[in-house]
Formats: C-alpha cells, structure tokens, sequence
DNA sequence: AAATTAAATTGACCGTGGTCAATATATCTG
DNA sequence: CAGATATATTGACCACGGTCAATTTAATTT
C-alpha cells in the first residue's frame, strides 16, 4: 500500500480549515458552527472539509479535543485534592466548560470510549489523559486514607467520568432551570461513591 | 387562552402516524426510521407529523418510551434482587434493549433528566417509573444487609442510572469489538458502587 | 521536458429534517 | 343556516450535512 506523507499545501488547507473553525466557535459558540461557513471563510470548497475530517463532529472534536487539552493542563499543574470537595473544585472549570454548550457534551460522549487504539484523534487522547490523571490523584488520596481504599483507583476513576456525565446529561434536559449548576449535583454522588469505609 | 379538546380526526392521524412508524422501526430499525417514509404510509402531509411531535426525536420518544414501559412492567413483578449479580441481570433486559441501535440511547439520554415536572411525555414517565423502581428494590436490599446502608436509596438509584449510561456510551464507542457485552463493563462498578460497608 | 502516477481540491448534486403561509375542515354563535 | 372562529392539514420551500466523479496541482519516472 502506497501512501506518501501528506504534501504542505494540505498541511495549510487544514491548518486554515481549523483556525477559521476556531473563530467562528470563540464568536458565535460551537452549536453556532456551520460547515457551509467554514469553507466559505477558508476559501475551499466543502468537500475540502470532509477529505480532512470525517464529519462536522470530526473537525468539532479537534477543536473541542484541544481545549480539554488545556483544561486538563492546567489541573496537571494543581496539587492532589484534599477532600472530596476540594475534588469537586478542581472539576468545575472542566465541568462548567462541557455544559455550556450541548454540542460539546454530545460530541465528547460520541468519543469518550475510544480506548487511544490507533485513531489519532485529539479527544480520544485528552479521554486517557483525563482518566490517568484521575487515577492519579485518587491514588493518592487513597493512600493518606481520605478515600476508599477497597477498589482500585481506576475503576473509581472511571466512575467519576460517568458521574459526569450523568450530571451534565441532567443539566441539559432541566434546560438550566432546575439546578444551579452541574457541580451541585455531583457532590452527593462523588461523597458516596468515594467514601471511605470507616 | 382557549383550548378545545383535540377533535377526533386528530387523534385518527396520531395514531396512524405511530402506528406505521412503529410498524417501520420494527422492520427496519429505529436508525432507519425516516420522516418522509412515516407519513407517506399514514397518507398525510410531512409538515402534519411535525404539528403532533415536536421533531423526529419527538415520535421516536413514543415508540421508546413505550417500548421502555414494557420493560418496566416486568421487571416490576419480578422479585427484589438478591445480589448485585442478581441486579445486574435483571437489568439486562432493558440495557440490550438500548445497546441494539445508537438512536435509542441518544433519545432517552436527550429526554432523561425531565423530572415529569408537566411535559406529558411517555418517556418522561418511564424515567421516574425506573428510578421508583430502582430505589424501591435497593430499599429492601438494604434492610437485608445485602448492600451498603450508609446512602439513600435514591441516591444509589440514580448512580445506577449513571453507569447504565456509561457503559451504554462505552459499547457505542467500542464499535462493540472491545467487550462482549455492556452488562459485563456494568458488574464491577456495581460491585463498588453497592458494596456494603459491613 | 514530456509522460505517468498520485494527492488534493472542486462544486454540482442529493437526502433528510424541519418551517410556515395558505387552505380545508370542523365547531360555535346569533 | 350563514357567517365567524378555532383547529387540522397541506406541500412547496429552505437549511444544512455529506457524496463523488471530474479536474487541477504536485511529485516521480523515463
């Protein structure tokens, strides 16, 4: 199978591809996105677009994939929680980004499960990035007694994710009338999920 | 505001629509369900479908909801757990019921979070008739000592619901080449999530 | 440099969901 | 019954994502 590395004219189609992508978004927010836009703004035509990402939801989920990159970044930098609260805390720029908008939390849960195999997406990246550094953190905690020290700290890693998204899903259904914020509904989950047992 | 009640014709047309919509989704699946095929078999003009659902998810939300009850009608006679494992298999009706097309997860996550406040909505129904359920069951597992007494009920209810979703995501991504089966991702955070504390 | 092969881009075209002013049908009122 | 008014249905039309044979541009070979 011949494949030759893509030429530099590619390279700059897709680099403008994704940089207007990116204005649009920072301007008018992701659900605001309109391929027809995009191409437009980049001078291509709009099957340009789709010979450098599978879907719309392929060109959103670099953009997206590469902001929890820097969200994720950032909580690299913090200490390891103290409390389960402090936990919480430290969720919340993460949490409050996804549920700005709907587009984001359905593109990421279209994703979240690619175990980092071979696609080389930047979300499935930012996924193994995020559950390590969960692990991390809860592993560690386990061992100063703050948590529950009778499962592994992966699979308590895993369960957080899921508590997420649960309090998101919930989020956009009450249309953000019910609750205040997706962080409020999370702490009576993580505190039993992460509580120790004695 | 004046309101009559919904002439007879209307409620005709209604029924036809589901009634050739479900006939379709049971042939060919809910992810082959299309609009236009609906009402060309119910004999009525595209724009009549969307004067009795608000969107494609809308009708599809019927038929799921439905379906959903139907589910819930036996488990509900079934009798209260005895273990986690227990649990988890009595669940299994209803999660490859989801697992079988992509859509059916996406309509009942879109829907999940409205707590019945008014929208009329079958779906609506069948959520709180599961968490009922659920925290109704892990009560009585609770007074057996069978798991952990130190959460509400309704709190361990609603965890379920978050894993149910989360492998449910995990399977859709997986392409279901990774697990055989969401149930088997579901026994291990179950196991954790009700472990009693003894 | 011409011929050959591969990569990149194009844009007319399609499928499908959803809208809405116009029309038809039913119900009510004097 | 004849308007008057509310309800139900219509279907042409639009928006938008996505496809693919054809074409252009770049790299390779002779």
């Amino acid at each position: 199978m011949k494949t030759r590395a893509p030429q530099k004219r590619r390279l700059q189609t897709r680099a403008r591809l994704l940089s207007e992508a990116e204005k649009i978004v920072t301007t008018q927010g992701y659900s605001a996105l309109r391929v027809e836009d995009v191409v437009a703004q980049a001078g291509v035509a709009k099957g340009t677009l789709f010979s450098h990402f599978k879907d719309k939801d392929g060109l959103l989920a670099v953009l997206i994939g590469a902001r929890v990159m820097e969200d994720l970044e950032q909580m690299e930098a913090l200490p390891t929680p103290r409390s389960v609260d402090d936990l919480i805390q430290k969720l919340e720029p993460c949490l409050s980004f996804v549920a700005q908008d709907r587009v984001i939390f359905d593109v990421l849960l279209r994703y979240s499960g690619s175990t980092g195999s071979e696609v080389n997406e930047v979300v499935t990246e930012s996924f193994v990035r995020q559950i390590t550094l969960f692990a991390r953190w809860l592993g560690q905690m386990q061992k100063v007694q703050k948590i529950r020290s009778d499962a592994p700290a992966e699979v308590l890693a895993e369960g957080i994710q899921a508590f997420l998204n649960h309090v998101l899903a919930l989020w956009f259904c009450a249309e953000h009338a019910n609750d205040d914020s997706p962080a409020k509904a999370l702490t009576p989950l993580l505190q039993v999920w992460l509580k120790p047992l004695d």
